[in-house]
Formats: structure tokens, C-alpha cells, sequence
DNA sequence: TCGTTGTCCGCAAGCGTTTTCGTGCCAGCT
DNA sequence: AGCTGGCACGAAAACGCTTGCGGACAACGA
């Protein structure tokens, strides 16, 4: 910078600012300096921008599970606005583990990063005292999938009761009598698609029990169990929504190697709509949602409260999921 | 910091360098500043080291596809030795193109990374000049997974020949006469593994025929164009050995689509061996290959390579794959 | 006593930006 | 002519840390 300074005749300042598109300074000078930065191959240093400004343009964006292709796909959409806006995102991995969480986004405070898009592990019993200390030090950031109660802030995600009445009502509509929820853990988003299966189970004059709910968590593992022990209530259940698309494909797997037929003897929907729901045994119903566009949407929030001064305050977008049906569920004659 | 020193009556210096381990300073001080340090809260500022060091301890990862399971898992991988170590991850999505690598390859430049980790989208006949400017600024890169002809470099992967040859004399075990590659694209990954399915042809007096290498990207879409040109060949092959589990998830569906019976009257094998391949219709034999176990590898060579002055003389580390046997290509009576 | 060595510590000078506060200059007005 | 006000620019300090060097002091051998 200051060899174009020299170049140019004109002192450091005139640079900086004229770089920066500061109004102190004239289209004429400007255009020079800009032009001779390029031809000079002038790349701004963040560190010391950074030492100046105390702003690093860097986010962290905190995941519970890279190997999900939900949360992937979460990332690309992020970086797709991130990348273009100037900022740097770093993703972390809590492995759905709330201490590993706090722990990264610790470390990520002592990097002082600008802000954070965080898709939280906590449960909601936890303390989840690392959101205060992110209010402390006036930290934006932005909760995305996950809310837990005690984030209360900016928040993206899907409309998860919604998520819960669309299947519930879509294997209503499929002829199902006995309607079974294979729900998450603590997480809003396994609580509300609870309350949506509620929901939609009282509007249709159906009786809730909380034998009809069980935990499966939302690895594979924990899911075939939990399927099992469906298979071995009584009445046996003709329809199963299930948390995610991996239980599901586990669900599936248990109820074909029990002998029953998908969807005839019972009907199967997950939610996710992963990438090889096509490829399975029967391809698998599910209720889609756009993880690009929370993604997106949570980097464009977080961008605009990055920016202003003031606090904003606390705005929840809620996407529209969609029902994608596929065989598992698809018991009416076409 | 000047709080800490002034608090403890010594200068600034002295608790810099004590809180760095600098052999200047006595047991006795660096224990009481430390001690005054965690007391006080102490975080260092990052900006301001790097802008004194001229090192960021961030270093870049450019990945290919994050939605692959396998590069999500190189991403823990490397998470998990990078973390520890103290250094930030960031990482970027190249989509497969080479155009977008170069460029975010090059922002990153800019922002001064530490070192990179690439698992390269570059084709072999691409020009890859990014890897020359990488050099002439002698910033350290690894390379993982892929490795570009024009990159010449530290690299980690898996032994693709060895991964060629797996499955091909797994499959002429099983009995397969007619045996068809459908391949991947120009990457390094693909070329060898054809490279090893020829071997293992020749090795077992079997005749190769280009005609029986068919290209098939590494997507699904491709996968099942390709798979459906090979079920027109006479004869009829008996087993496909697929460049991943995503084409080899299509060849399945494709080939029962088609009236066949998979393993009986053709026997499919992918590779990569993701999360999934047990959920498919026919579970899918495939080669397993240690993602984890790549990400690590090529992390601890990159805190190698970064920490020694001296350029390193390049290495390869070739991690052995390992086949899984499921239902696809099981043809033998147990 | 005098140099010599070694240990522990502090001074000063950066690292590459931005920010705040001028300063000179000219146009335009009275 | 004198004043105001806006415009284009520059000087100096600051951001929080590190590095190179030199100084004080004690212990030690001669």
C-alpha cells in the first residue's frame, strides 16, 4: 500500500481510503489508485484491517452433524451467500454433543469471530449458558433447524408442527387407522413435529395415546430398536411417521424382514427427503425441506444484523415444508 | 495483557513472552503471570499475533462436494487432529469445478491462510497453475483423494489401483465373466481404479475391451444413463464394478427395473462404502475406504509440513482399502 | 579486584491497516 | 476584500502483539 502510495505520488491515506471507496476522496484519484492496486496485485491484509477495525469477517458456522446430508446441504447454502458477501465461514462439528458445542464456540469467540450461524446440539434442559455469553459480548448470531428454549434469538428453520401435520394427515388421508410417531430427541424440532402429529391426529377425530410415540432418536441404530418394539404393540400400527429419513430407512428394513408389506400392511413417511430416499427398497415418502434455503436465509439474517448497529430484534423465519410421496406411503389406487 | 503486567509489576514484554513459554523467563514469574492471566480471562488476539507473526493458524480446506458422506467424514477427520492442534478450519465447496477451486483457492490467498487441503476438482488435462502459484508462494498444500497430474505434491488417498483390483478379482471369484467398469471421470481416483480392474482382468486371463468401460461420472443421474448402455452390451455382463456407491445404487435399481435378479443374474459392487448401503434394496457390497483415517493423515502431514522450514520433500501416503462383502455380489453359496 | 558468563527482564521498533482531526485551497457569497 | 463552507488530502496515533537487542544483576573463576 504504501509502494502505490509512492507510485502515485500521493500519501498512504489517500490510499486507504480511496480503496475503500471513502467519499473523501476524488473519482479522479480514486480510479488511479484503484487502477495502479491492480496492476500491482494489491491484496488487502485482514490481519491488520482487522487489528483496526476489530471486525474479522470471519463466521463460524456450528453443525451437530457434517454426515448429514441435511446439514451439508445447510452449509453450501450458507457459503452460497457468505462467500459472495465478503466473509469467511468455518464450520465446526459438535457431533450433537451440547459440550462439544460450547466448547467450539468458545474458541470461536476467543478468535473473535464477526458472528455465528448456529444449528444448537443443546437439548432443552440444557443450561445453554454459552448463549448468554454470546448476548454479553453482543455477538450476533443465528439459530438455524434447532431452537432451544433457552437460545431465544434470531432463528431460521423449517416449520417443524407443520412438518408433523403433513405426514400425520397424509397417512390419515392414505387410509391408516393406527398412526404411530417414531419422534426425536429433546430438540424443538422433534418437540413440535410431536405437537404437529397432535394436532393433526385430534382434527381428524383420532385418539392420542403416548404408546403411540417413541423415542428413536435420530441415528440408525437407535431407530431399528425403536421400530421393534412398534411392530410389537397391539393393535399393530398401519402407519409410522418417522423423525427423519434414516430412521425410516431402518423402519423399512425392520418391517419388510418382519414379513410386512410397505406401504400395504403399513405405511412409512420420513422427513428430510435425503438424497437416496429413490434408491431404497421402497422409495421413501417424505416431507421435504429446503435446507438450501435455511441455509440462505440464516446467512442473509445474519448478514443484516451483522450490519446494523443497533440490536435487531429477534425474527423468526419459518420455512414451508412439502410433502413428496413416493411408494412407502402410497396405499390409495393411483 | 498491560492490565496482566502492570498488575504484577513486570512489563508487558515479560508477560508476553511467559505466556508464550519463551525460555527467557524464570519458572517462577511465568507461573504467577499465567496464573494472573487465567484469573483475568485472558484470550489472545489473534489479529494482532498473525499481524506480528505473519501466520494465521487458519488453514483452508477445499473439498470437492461436502453433500459426498466421504468428504463430510475427511471433514471430521480433519477437524479432529487441525482443532486440537489450535488451528481454524475453513472450508470451501468447490461443486466439482475447477473454475470455482481456483478462485476460492485464490480468496483464500488473500485472507493468508497457513496451508491448504485440497482434495482437487481439477481434471488431469486441466492446466492447474493455482498449484504453481501455491508453490512460488510457498504456502504448504496437501493434497487429498484426488491427485491432479500437474498438482506433483504431498498427497494422501486411498490405493484407487488397489481399490480397482478388489473388486474386480472379488467379482471374478464370484463367479462374473463379463465384467464392466462403469467409471468415473478424469480425477486421479478415477483413472487408477481402472487402471487396477484392467490388471486384475489381466491377471486372470480375462480380455479387456474398452468397450466395457463406460463413463459414468460420479453422480446419480449419469449413473443410470451409463447403467442402461451396459445392459444393451452382448453379452450381457454379469458384474459391474461402479467408480461409488451413488452410480452403484442406480445400477442396482436400473438392473431390477430392467427384470434382472441382482446378485444372480448380475453382480454390482461400488466403492466408498457409505452410510447407507445397507438400506438399499439389495444391500450394496462396495470397498470401503477410510475417509476418517484420510482427513487425519493429511492433516498431521500438513502441521508437518507447516512447522518445518525447510520444504519438505513430497510424499505420498496411500491408505489400503478394504472390501465389504454384502448382498449385490454375493453369488456363491455360503 | 576484575573480567566473564549466564539468567532474567525491558526498551524500542515494528507488523499493515483505519480513524480522528486537522490543513490548505478554491468557489461562492455578501 | 473578507468570510463561510465544502472538498481533497495528509499527519499522527492507535489496534495488541512479537522480535532483536541491550542492560542489570548475581555468581563465578582467575
Amino acid at each position: 500500500m504504501a509502494d502505490i502510495a509512492e507510485d502515485l505520488g500521493v500519501s498512504l491515506m489517500t490510499v486507504s481510503k480511496a480503496l475503500r471507496h471513502h467519499s473523501d476522496i476524488s473519482e479522479k484519484t480514486r480510479k488511479r489508485v484503484i487502477r495502479r492496486a491492480r496492476e500491482r496485485g494489491y491484496e488487502p491484509n485482514w490481519m491488520a484491517r482487522g487489528l483496526a477495525t476489530r471486525r474479522t469477517h470471519v463466521v463460524g458456522l456450528v453443525i451437530p452433524d457434517l454426515m448429514h446430508s441435511f446439514f451439508a446441504e445447510i452449509a453450501k447454502g450458507v457459503a452460497s451467500v457468505l462467500d459472495p458477501a465478503g466473509y469467511q465461514v468455518t464450520i465446526s462439528n459438535s457431533d450433537e454433543n451440547p459440550a462439544n458445542e460450547e466448547r467450539q464456540i468458545s474458541t470461536l469467540i476467543a478468535r473473535s469471530v464477526d458472528g455465528f450461524l448456529i444449528g444448537s446440539a443443546e437439548r432443552d434442559s440444557g443450561g445453554a449458558k454459552i448463549f448468554k455469553s454470546l448476548r454479553i459480548r453482543k455477538i450476533p448470531y443465528v439459530l438455524f433447524d434447532r431452537l432451544p428454549a433457552s437460545a431465544g434469538a434470531h432463528y431460521v428453520g423449517v416449520d417443524d408442527e407443520e412438518v408433523g401435520r403433513l405426514a400425520t394427515e397424509h397417512l390419515i388421508e392414505q387410509g391408516c387407522r393406527t398412526i404411530v410417531h417414531l419422534r426425536g430427541h429433546e430438540v424443538s424440532t422433534g418437540v413440535d413435529r410431536v405437537r404437529g402429529y397432535r394436532k393433526a391426529l385430534a382434527r381428524h377425530g383420532f385418539e392420542f395415546s403416548s404408546r403411540y410415540v417413541i423415542r428413536a432418536g435420530n441415528k440408525e441404530e437407535s431407530g431399528v430398536e425403536a421400530m421393534r418394539k412398534l411392530l410389537r404393540l397391539t393393535p399393530r400400527p398401519d402407519g409410522v411417521f418417522c423423525y427423519n429419513d434414516a430412521i425410516a430407512a431402518c423402519a423399512i428394513r425392520v418391517a419388510l424382514e418382519a414379513g410386512l408389506r410397505v406401504p400395504s400392511d403399513i405405511a412409512i413417511i420420513g422427513s428430510g427427503n435425503f438424497r437416496h430416499s429413490d434408491f431404497l427398497c421402497v422409495p421413501l415418502s417424505s416431507v421435504h425441506q429446503s435446507s438450501l434455503l435455511i441455509g440462505r436465509k440464516s446467512a442473509e439474517l445474519l448478514i443484516e444484523i451483522m450490519g446494523s448497529e443497533e440490536t435487531v430484534p429477534a425474527r423468526r423465519i419459518l420455512i414451508p415444508p412439502r410433502l413428496v410421496v413416493r411408494e412407502s406411503s402410497l396405499r390409495t389406487a393411483k
